[in-house]
Parts: C-alpha cells; sequence; structure tokens
DNA sequence: TTGCAGTCGGTACCTGGGTACAGGCTTACC
DNA sequence: GGTAAGCCTGTACCCAGGTACCGACTGCAA
C-alpha cells in the first residue's frame, strides 16, 4: 500500500486537489489505486505527467488535445506539435498586427475613442 | 419616432440581435430611445459605436476594459492602450518561446510524450 | 481511543461573451 | 382588419477549465 496521497501529489505539482479528480473524469489521469478505505494512492510518476499536462497547456494545447497527445504515439504526436507549431505563429501573426494597430492609436493621441473613431486617421477601426 | 430597428442594426454592424441587449445591460450600449409600443430606436452611430466595441475586441481588450475605454477622456485612454500594447508584446514574446519549444519538439523526433518528458532533450517539461 | 487533518463522492458555482427559447405584444403591409 | 414578421422581457443554456461546498468517512499519531 505505497504511494502518493492525492494532497501531496497536487503540492508536489502545484495544482489544487480537486483538480486532480477532474484530470481523472476527462481521462487525462488513469485511475489510481485506492486504500481499503476508499483513498487514492498515486505512483510518483504521476507527478510529472501533471507538469507534463501543465507544460502542454502552456504550449496552447487544449485540455481535449492534451488527453489525444497522451494516447498518441509515433507520427501522431509529431503531426499534432508540427499542426500547433503552425497555429501558434498565425497567432503570434495576428498579435504583431494588434501590436500595429496599438502603436498607431498611441502615436495619433488618440485621446477618445468617441471623436478618434471618426477621424480617419484613427487605426481602431479598420484593425 | 425616426431612428433603425434592433435587426437593422444588428444586420448592419454584423452582430445577433440579442448582442443589443446583451451589450445594453452591460452598459456598452447607452439606453436607446423606444416607439410607443416598446420597441427600440436607435441613432445611426451606434452602428459605428458597435464596430469600434467589436475592433476593441479585436485588439485583446475585454467588454469590461472596452466599457471603461468609452467612459474615459483624454490621458486616460492613451495610458490604457500603452498598457494593452505592452500585454500584447508580453504575450507575443511568450508565444515565440512556446513556437521555439515545439520548433524543439518536431526537430527533437518527440514521438510519444511519455517516453520523451522522461527525455532530458525533451524540450516540453520545462517550458 | 480519541481527535483532527485529510479525503471521499456528488453537486453547484465561477468567469467571459454571448446564444437560445418561450410566450406575448407591435408594426407594417395588403 | 387580418396576418406575418419582427420585437419585447425573462430566463436558461453554451464553452473551457476548473473551484467551492457539503456531509460522511478514513488514516494516523498521541
Amino acid at each position: 500500500m505505497t504511494g502518493l496521497r492525492s494532497g501531496q501529489v497536487a503540492a508536489a505539482a502545484g495544482v489544487n486537489p480537486q483538480t486532480l479528480r477532474y484530470y481523472e473524469r476527462r481521462g487525462l489521469l488513469p485511475q489510481p489505486d485506492r486504500t481499503l478505505g476508499g483513498h487514492r494512492l498515486y505512483p510518483a510518476e504521476t507527478i510529472s505527467l501533471l507538469r507534463l499536462i501543465k507544460a502542454s497547456q502552456r504550449l496552447g494545447f487544449t485540455l481535449d488535445e492534451v488527453t489525444a497527445l497522451l494516447n498518441a504515439r509515433g507520427a501522431g504526436m509529431h503531426a499534432r506539435a508540427a499542426a500547433k507549431l503552425s497555429e501558434v505563429e498565425l497567432k503570434i501573426a495576428e498579435l504583431t498586427m494588434i501590436a500595429e494597430a496599438l502603436r498607431g492609436a498611441v502615436a495619433a493621441s488618440c485621446d477618445d475613442v468617441n471623436t478618434c473613431a471618426a477621424d480617419p486617421r484613427c487605426p481602431l477601426p479598420d484593425s
């Protein structure tokens, strides 16, 4: 009966204990062993798995995508990362345009949105 | 009793009619005049106001921020745009690092997340 | 053996930005 | 004046990704 309790795992991975049960329901975490009394006993790898999930989220994957990623093997994984890479590149391009527009708004001394929007030099409406 | 009906305004601004009432509740749109029967009558400016709201959203402002923006005058507006600009620039920087990590993952032939995450060359866990 | 922290399952709630539906009224056109 | 389209209010629901609360039970140490 060895293993980590949910609170320990959650603290080690920097996650709310409720989130463990949530991930289990979503199929991101395998069902752990239990004590005789029904308390969960996690293997130590769960902590790195959680960190992997969080890292993938930071890479812009949704939980559904992470689930697919965790079940993927071989070229599937490769293709998904490549697909996500082009998504991220697209997003960077969009944000770059947005930053341009904002720089324009700052430079144009766009002081009052209402009047500025009426001004043809205002970059807001077309962005 | 002149003015535009909600359906006309919504269609002209490319917005769902329900959204007009939602924005009114949120304080983004002023309360319009009404017909004797209680139907809303919008001034024509409402259409450009809606477009301005949508443009601001595309610039990354939340509806709460747009509300504040619409009520702001002078330097407040300027400062907010500048603040949002640095937020956007930060986000671009984050996404750029993420793209780097993904390129790494693709290049490293990171075929199976589980084994790859255990591999010290895998860029996923630290991102 | 007692006491208390930790955990259990189930359910409800949160944020943001809307969208959908129900049942009734108004407006416009023929 | 009939009829259909449009609009009214109010309420409920959607998405993702959790978080909070409840009353009951377990585990562990003193």
